[in-house]
Order: C-alpha cells, then structure tokens, then sequence
DNA sequence: TCTGGGGTCCTAGGACCC
DNA sequence: TCTGGGGTCCTAGGACCC
C-alpha cells in the first residue's frame, strides 16, 4: 500500500483536441493551419500557432496573423466519441481517473507500477495505445503531484512526454516561467512581473508572506504551496457542480425588454431543464448583462427557498436585468445575456410544500407543468414542447451540438 | 474595432446576530 | 458612553480554467 507521498500521478492532454480530430476526418488538412470555430478559435492546429493564433482568439485576429488558416468544424458528436475512447484506454491502466475536461485527465497509476513497470514506461505505453487507437497525439506528465504532472504535460507538449523523477521537483520546477502555475493567468503574471518575478524559482523565493500580500491571502498561500511544491491533492471522481449556467451572444443589439425576456426565458428553460435532470433546486439565480465594449454587470438574488420552476426563476431573472439595464441607463446596446443557478440543493431534500394557500397550489402547479415539459422532450426533443417565447425566440444561433458539448 | 460557452474560486463591503 | 470581536449570509465584481 504506498502512501500518500509515494503516489504517481499522470497528466494526459491532447494536443489540440479539435484540431487534431478535423485533420483526421480529413487528411488533406493534414500539416496545414485550422481552426475550430468561426466567430472565436475554439481551437488551433499546431502549424496555424506557429503564426501566434490561439485558443479564445477573435476569429478575425486569426486570419490577420495568418491569412491562409482555414477555418473548420462542427463535428462535436466525432469528438465526444474519440474523448471517450481516449478515456476507455486510462481505464485499462488504472480505474483511478479523474476527468477534468473533455481532452484532459488525471491518472493516479500508483497501484498499476507491478503490472506495468515503472511510471515512464506507463506513460509512454498509454500514449502509444492512444495514438494506435485513435489517431490522436497524446502529452503526458508524470510526478508524484496533480499540479506537477499538469506542469510537465504542458512541458511535453506537443506529442511528448515528461518524468519528473522523485527529488527532482524543485530543480525541475525552478527555471520554468511563472504562468506555467495553475492559477496564474494574465493579470496575475503581469503583477508578478512587476515584482521582479519571472520563473517559478524566483516564486518559490519570494515566500508566502509576499505573495500574499501582492494577491491577496487566498491566492498567495497557494501559489507559495505550488511554487515549493508542497502540494498534496488527491485523484478523485469530480464532484457535483456548484452551478449551472448558460449564457447568449447577440451581436450589437439595441436595449429592449422584449429581446431581454425573450433571450432570458430562453436560456432559463435551458438550465433549470438541466437542473431538474441533476434533481436539483436552485435558492440563488444571478443574471449578467454585457455591453458594448465588454463592460458588463451582474445582479443576483437569492430566493427564500430553492426552486426548480422555469416560471419562477425565468421572472427573477427578468427583474434581475431589469435592475441591471436601470442602473446603466447610459448603455444603449447590449451584447450577451447570461443566466447562472448556484446555491444548489437536492430536490428529494426539500420541504414539501404545504398543501394550502393560493401560492402553494401554484408552486405545485408549475411543478407539474415543468416534469410534463421534461417528459415530452426525453421522448420527442427540444422543440417538440415549451413556452410560448421560448419556442419561437430566435436566438439560438450557436450550433446546438457544441452547446451539449459545452454541457459535458 | 473586442469574441463562445461552461464553469470555479476569491475579495470586499454591508447587514445582521450574538 | 457607541466600544470590541466573531460569525454567517448576501451581493457585485474579477481572475482564472477548459
């Protein structure tokens, strides 16, 4: 039985998930610059970020960068089922996966060393059966924590792989630059930097009494723990979600209450219907309004007791604009709307509604009318039921299969 | 001339309670 | 005479991740 210090965790990534997937349907895609999306780059084939193109990327800044890149995609089921397979050959290796994103997982292969010899040979063993499989490059990181395989995956990428060896963490660690750290993202780079600091050694200097005080004490303390690597997370299954949310691009569209409660019943019936499905109850329900410019606002409120109905969240939500769009009454153009349930509780563990009063009866009422909706959908799909606005707003423009992706 | 959709966590101020 | 401290909940905003 090996104990907590001993374990081996892998970090697996697929290269450029989607990309690599549309260069295999399609072998004429093959070595040349694509990308998955159109609007935004969802995701860029390793010849296209060559150019600087990157995931999150305006689709235009693209084609500025490198005006050949082809623009590609759609094909979500194809990569939902090549993810699942990928995840099928871990499975052999060790039953201890935890899946953190459609292309990317953790693997603690402590237990699995007497079948398959020692972590590297793992590693390089699962990104050969990958790549036979499925076609796909695989990266893989392995060291004895999460944060330090994800580090050396990153390292290893493209089609790579990276050991840390036991002992050689903090050397391995100290020349490699800050925003490798998980947590570190633009705006706490560039306050590093500010601060002299460069490379994860020079963090792991600077101690936890500094970080904390440039960043807060949250997020200092744990950028020290990962700096020293003294990190100690487990592999576990995920765990439910906090939250559930969607959210609408429009375009430029001018203020109007219609749009807004037409988009807002839309979105709403979308994920209290997700919410129902986990068996769920919401008590808070927060709307974001974003502007022109990116400015956007959010306002929330949370609700005496959680609620599963489309009716009742769908007019908080509304109200929640309306306070939102009352408070900037100098916007004249609203660019997305968004829709978040958190505070979750389990439905089964709900005070049943007692059975008199008019709101009583309504609440029951809309309870029943919210199951019957989810119950013709399960047999005939989304559009064969729903209310009024919600069935003829037009503002699904997003393909519905990334959506479900996104959903995942 | 600012681009998708789905999430997590942290901070900070205010209300309220003891 | 408004002085002390601690805890919880709510709200708004922001950073970050895939």
């Amino acid at each position: 039985m090996a104990s907590s210090g001993d374990s081996t965790i892998l970090h697996a990534d697929l290269d450029a998930f989607y990309a690599s997937v549309e260069q295999l349907l399609d072998p004429s895609l093959r070595g040349l610059p694509i990308a998955v999306g159109g609007g935004v780059v969802l995701a860029a084939s390793y010849e296209a970020r060559a150019y600087g193109v990157a995931a999150g990327m305006p689709g235009w800044r693209a084609r500025a960068l490198c005006p050949d890149i082809r623009f590609v995609g759609g094909h979500f089921g194809e990569y939902q089922r090549r993810a699942d397979q990928v995840v099928d050959v871990f499975h052999d290796f060790t039953p201890r996966v935890e899946r953190i994103s459609i292309d990317e997982a953790f693997l603690d292969v402590s237990g699995a060393v007497h079948l398959f010899g020692p972590p590297g040979a793992i590693g390089a063993a699962i990104r050969r059966r990958v790549r036979e499989e499925t076609g796909l490059p695989l990266s893989v990181g392995v060291a004895r924590t999460k944060h330090l395989a994800k580090v050396a995956s990153q390292v290893a990428k493209p089609d790579g792989l990276v050991v840390v060896e036991p002992g050689g963490e903090r050397a391995f660690l100290a020349p490699l630059p800050v925003g490798l750290v998980w947590g570190v993202g633009p705006a706490t780079q560039l306050r590093l930097h500010q601060s002299g600091i460069q490379t994860i050694g020079q963090l792991a200097a600077a101690g936890s009494p500094l970080l904390e005080s440039l960043l807060g004490p949250a997020n200092g303390s744990k950028l020290a723990r990962l700096a020293a690597d003294v990190d100690r997370r487990r592999v576990d299954a995920p765990e439910r979600a906090r939250s559930i949310g969607a959210q609408a691009a429009l375009g430029r569209r001018r203020v109007d209450r219609e749009l807004v409660r037409e988009t807002l019943g839309y979105l709403t019936d979308r994920v209290a219907g997700r919410m129902r499905a986990s068996r769920r109850a919401a008590r808070t329900v927060t709307v974001r309004v974003r502007f022109t410019g990116l400015r956007s606002v959010t306002r929330g409120a949370t609700l005496a007791r959680p609620s599963s109905a489309t009716l009742t969240l769908t007019e908080t939500a509304v109200e929640l604009a309306g306070r939102a769009l009352a408070d900037h009454p100098a916007e004249r153009e609203i660019t997305l709307l968004a829709v978040s349930l958190s505070n979750l509780r389990d439905e089964e563990c709900l005070q049943p509604e007692l059975p008199w009063g008019r709101q009583a009866r309504a609440q029951a009422a809309r309870w029943g009318v919210d199951r019957t909706v989810d119950a013709i959908r399960t047999k005939f799909g989304r559009g064969a039921v729903g209310y009024a606005t919600v069935v003829f707003s037009g503002v699904d423009r997003v393909p519905e299969g990334f959506r479900e992706l996104a959903e995942h």
